[in-house]
RNA sequence: GGUAUUGUGGCCGAGAGGCUAGGCUCAGCUCUGCAAAAGCUGCUACAGCGGUUCGAAUCCGCUCAAUACCUCCA
């Protein structure tokens, strides 16, 4: 089945290239995973959302994919300074709990959100904490190869000497000098030779909670060099995709790449790197540190204050692929809402379709519309443009279903196969507040039955009453030509 | 301050030299006991000013505006 044109975009040449992985039909895709000190928002949401597709989209077209997300557990600094406070433990001190439990207590949250979400779980999602050893022989051997040094029990990364040999700001595409000769001030850091070093060890204060021993004594791993240690062991030293947000590029995954580089000589350690960008409010950034991000509760139930009501994860899952996904996405109550009614049109065609009367002709060419599907999704996961085309395909179900159009028995198959698998495999869309006891729905027939009798005496009272009823209850009846249809109300 | 990116109709959001994006909203029509749904039609936009071109939303220049990164963040 692989026989697509599949492109991406890399940002590592900021082109679009046909995507050729390193082993034929293998992929290893990495992507950095959440830090769990705190509840898991939308904007991050959005990321994963982005990469559930591509992970589904390989799959689809014939790919075996080792999907690699980490979870980060054993916290960041504060700032990149060695007396920066690690992150869990901060949260632990806060809310008086030991740092695992916060770890277990977020991680939890972030998949029942992921789950209410529909993403597929990744096929390995290892966590810092769990990769200590590898970290600490990833630093020795960075040390071993001359381009790391310790300093008061702290080890930092030599980013002069690696950018003499090496591109450091490949990904960026940044002026190094610039970067060197920055604004920014060093922030009393005596222990750094230069301000772009970076911490692979750090040693930790007596009260710190979390540390581990190491030849350099107490302390705990930088922040970069988890996704180093583990996209390594469980991909190798060279793997096809990573990816993450865009926010991570300037300095987390250039100073991936540079660790990796250092490790392991290989100079080019992923072939394509994948950013998805941000998710904004009123045009900025949701985030955490700027305190407008929105928790997947507050969504879903409508408590957010910006708000008029709740959508639903899917409503909210298709909001997000009408956009792209290097696109800015902004959040607002008008366009929840027309995602809303968007995705239960789409819901709606897609039940339609098993029902569809068969003609011996057609009146649209199913095979071009299924063609169109595939070029937007093989040109850099383009979701928006494919959804497009799958509402040209809800038109035609609803002009066959009213009789002006028709279809044969064979492009009504195409059609059916093409839906289920793009809407619902690859785009990861599922039917919301389905009915599917056997129960329900014979007591739901009795009730239509009894209504269209009293239709067919003109009693429009009892059926009004019967449909006014069963509204209030949450069931919504259409009358249509063939009869009644009821289905559930959000 | 440096470095990028973006600016599309009432809203969201694609496209990237000529060909209808799409969804939502609004108005009208068809269907219909009513309602809803659905279909059809209409509203036809590309920040501004120049330039290149037979032709530009799309390329180039300038201006304005916004955002992001440079500092933890997906």
């Amino acid at each position: 089945m692989i026989h697509h044109d599949l492109k991406l975009y890399n940002t590592l040449t900021r082109q679009t290239e046909k995507f050729v992985p390193l082993h034929p039909n293998l992929v290893g895709m990495y992507v950095c995973g959440p830090t769990v000190y705190s509840n898991a928002h939308l904007g991050n949401a959005r990321t994963f959302i982005s990469f559930d597709v591509v992970f589904r989209y390989l799959q689809h077209l014939g790919y075996k994919v080792r999907y690699v997300r980490n979870i980060t557990d054993a916290g960041h600094l504060e700032s990149d300074a060695d007396e920066g406070e690690d992150k869990i433990s901060r949260k632990a001190k806060i809310e008086q709990l030991e740092p695992m439990e916060i770890v277990q207590r977020y991680t939890i949250d972030f998949h029942q959100m992921m789950a209410s979400f529909n993403a597929l779980p990744p096929s390995i999602e290892p966590t810092a904490t769990g990769h200590i050893i590898e970290q600490i022989e990833m630093t020795k051997q960075i040390m071993a190869n001359g381009f790391a040094y310790e300093s008061n029990g702290t080890v930092y990364f030599d980013v002069e000497k690696f950018a003499k040999d090496n591109n450091y700001t490949a990904l960026t595409g940044r002026n190094l000098d610039d970067l060197l000769n920055g604004t920014r001030e060093l922030s009393g850091q005596d222990d750094k030779r230069g301000r772009l070093d970076f911490a692979l060890w750090i040693k930790a204060k007596p009260e710190h909670i979390m540390k581990w021993p190491s030849p350099w004594g107490e302390g705990f791993p930088g922040w970069h060099l988890e996704c180093s240690a583990m996209s390594r062991k469980y991909l190798g030293e060279q793997f096809d995709i990573h990816g993450g947000g865009m926010d991570l590029a300037p300095t987390h995954h250039t100073n991936e790449i540079a660790q990796n580089i250092a490790c392991t000589h290989h100079k080019t350690p992923v072939t394509y790197w994948m950013h998805t960008n941000m998710l904004t409010v009123n045009g900025q950034k949701m985030s955490k540190s700027l305190g407008n991000s929105f928790l997947p509760h507050e969504l879903f139930n409508g408590s957010h204050p910006l708000l008029d009501k709740g959508y639903s994860p899917m409503t909210v899952r298709f909001f997000m692929l009408q956009a792209h996904y290097r696109s800015t996405l902004d959040f607002s109550n008008e366009a929840l809402q027309a995602a809303e009614k968007g995705f239960a049109r789409l819901m709606n065609a897609m039940k339609l379709i098993e029902h569809l009367k068969v003609g011996v002709s057609s009146t649209s060419n199913v095979q071009v519309l299924r063609e169109n599907i595939y070029a937007a999704l093989d040109d850099d996961f383009n979701t928006p443009i494919a959804l497009s085309h799958i509402f040209e395909a809800t038109r035609i179900i609803n002009s066959v279903n009213d009789g002006k159009e028709s279809i044969t028995h064979e492009d009504k198959e195409l059609l059916k196969k093409t839906l289920y698998e793009i809407v619902y495999q690859v785009l990861g869309l599922k039917e919301e507040n389905a009915v599917n006891t056997d129960k329900i729905d014979g007591l739901m027939n009795m009730i239509l039955e009894v209504r269209n009798e009293a239709k067919t005496r003109k009693d429009f009272s009892t059926s009004d009453l019967i449909r006014d009823k069963l509204k209030e209850i949450g069931f919504d009846i259409k009358d249509g030509k063939e009869g009644s249809k009821y289905s559930l109300i959000n």
